[in-house]
DNA sequence: TATTATACAAACAAGAATGAATGTAAACTA
DNA sequence: TAGTTTACATTCATTCTTGTTTGTATAATA
């Protein structure tokens, strides 16, 4: 067969990656053999073999294209030099990435995959640690916002910001999984926005 | 081989069910195969296959038993007969599960093993609908004790009881998923019944 | 333009894993 | 107590999957 330019074999490589994530997201990534995948991306395993070591490389592969550019936003978000008061950032972080889950398919399967079209034994339970080190971070940042918030007198008081940062933090890793699961929508996904800005509200003076 | 009485098989299947829980712990459901869970049962794959119909069947016996008896207990700590003012008795129906995950090593490793060691597709994606309905169930019983807490003047004013009971479920189910992937313990199994306090101070008068 | 490295396809070898079939000794039952 | 069923162990055939190897046409390069 005929050799690609250096552009054909990036596109290749895409298209391994995009192929993975439907067929991760259909049979389960355990359940997933390499030839599932290069079907679907009309390649042989060959060209799999080539573009990446093995499936798990393939995974981190798709899960980095969306995760990488995600949390550089939620932490742009939270940032101090941010206009907004406090608590509406941190309303605006949250219901961001809800924004990006509806209106992106990539982010939305790869969500999905993760959560629960995937096991985290072997190979894959340096994710879980991954995953949970990033969540202390946003749980951080959430607590520096509660911090502003309460010097700027708009929070209700009687609650530490430590706390309030946890009590967001576990609302809405609640929210995501149930958002991923309620896959037909009546649940959680259209109401989502609403849930957040009830529970900014909570917090409010 | 001798013929086992009856007491000796269901004991045999017991000790099926608790070695799967076992290997499907540290290998993940998909690569545990009927061979390990045989091994560590000590049987034959034999004997797995006269006990059950395969590693799915499997699955569901030692989900039944773990789950079954769980959200009976909830539901009664819940109901309207309870003395305990509604507000505690959400605070404690949230806080009786931690302490069962902290105590029962089999619940422990079950809820492990549901959360991040399985993948939910095909025979398997029925298990999250009856997920999703058991937590629609809890939801609608914490609305419930929000009703009757406001009625009683306990509650903070400006929320509904809707919003609040959806909010504490998504904060609970957060709390499950990383009080399960916190395994080393130090960022929410030591704190686990705290959060649940501040959560629902939140929400007292 | 001759050479080399690339981007795959195709073929190969070996090891799981599954479900079914068969065997068997002892518990149960009529 | 003879016959039947139970509770497994053992064996078999088949399918999947993986990683590697080999082959090859062509882009890139010197």
């Amino acid at each position: 067969m005929a050799r690609k330019t250096k552009e054909d074999a990036e596109l290749t490589r895409q298209r391994i990656i995009d192929a993975a994530r439907v067929v991760f997201l259909s049979r389960g990534v355990s359940r997933t053999s390499l030839e599932h995948i290069a079907v679907q991306a009309q390649v042989t395993r060959g060209a799999v073999y080539w573009h990446f070591k093995n499936k798990t490389d393939i995974f981190y592969a798709m899960r980095d294209q969306v995760f990488l550019p995600l949390i550089d936003r939620m932490d742009d978000t939270l940032a101090t030099e941010n206009l907004e008061d406090p608590l509406t950032q941190i309303e605006h972080s949250l219901s961001d990435t809800i924004n990006d889950l509806n209106q992106n398919i990539e982010m939305r399967q790869t969500y999905e995959i993760m959560m629960i079209k995937c096991e985290y034994v072997d190979e894959f339970a340096t994710v879980l640690q991954q995953i949970i080190h990033n969540c202390a971070n946003i749980t951080d940042k959430f607590e520096l916002a509660y911090q502003r918030a309460s010097t700027q007198g708009i929070l209700a008081a009687g609650h530490t910001s430590r706390a309030l940062a946890l009590d967001t933090h576990l609302f809405f890793s609640g929210l995501l999984h149930m958002w991923v699961k309620d896959t037909d929508g009546t649940r959680f996904r259209y109401q989502a926005i609403d849930l957040i800005k009830a529970h900014i509200n909570l917090r409010r003076k």
